[in-house]
DNA sequence: ACTTACCGTAAGCTATGGCTTATCAAAATT
DNA sequence: AATTTTGATAAGCCATAGCTTACGGTAAGT
């Protein structure tokens, strides 16, 4: 139920970006704002829309705060277009069937 | 190399609910447009970033513009997300390896 | 205990995005 | 040929989103 916001929070470069590089293992917002044009906490802020798109979780280990991929997430996204894609390809069967050599004009 | 648009054009409800209607097969402007809460011009807007992202395609039949879900682009994110949920994975088993019973303070 | 490192939140600015109404164009209908 | 239907585009408005700087708070190091 939670693909909308999934998608909503990918759809920015930057944070796309950042959800990127936790791709590669967890790691803390500093390192990950290191390799980012933006200030930290703007990566702060986009962790936080993640988040509460359940695409990443994070634990404190001291002073840091250690961000990784939420695996449920990213698993309702890849359900959500495999559903998709099932429905898209039976419509498009449906229409070859119906409609063999498109020509011209039919309703 | 274009799920970067389709992600920034699915992330819009209303854009989204478009193409999921498009989902049950090819559909003219105006018919789209009557089951949606907002005016047909904002249902063309939609579907001209649609397009543009590679989501959908269109073609003439008369007066109307008849829309269809394009699955080149459908496919292309279906990719990544597949590509992703591989390496997230990866990155996964990578660390549970490397840390069995995580307790306190390594770097 | 004091300082330093790390991070989240608040406030404020600016740009962008989505919507509406109005207008124009083309094909179908009469 | 005049009207109607269908759709795209333009202009303009308003809300939201993303960024920055500034601040506060906690844990670690000295």
């Amino acid at each position: 139920m939670a693909y909308q916001n999934s998608l909503a929070a990918l759809a920015d470069p930057t944070r796309r970006a950042v959800f990127e590089r936790l791709a590669d293992g967890p790691q803390p917002v500093g390192r990950l704002a290191r390799g980012l044009p933006v200030s930290r906490p703007a990566v702060s802020q986009h962790l936080k829309v993640l988040k509460e798109a359940g695409l990443v979780r994070d634990r404190a280990e001291g002073t840091r705060r250690v961000y990784a991929i939420d695996p449920e997430g990213l698993g309702a996204l890849r359900r959500y277009f495999d559903q998709f894609w099932d429905q898209a390809l039976a419509a498009f069967a449906a229409e070859a069937e119906k409609d063999p050599q498109p020509q011209a004009g039919e309703d």
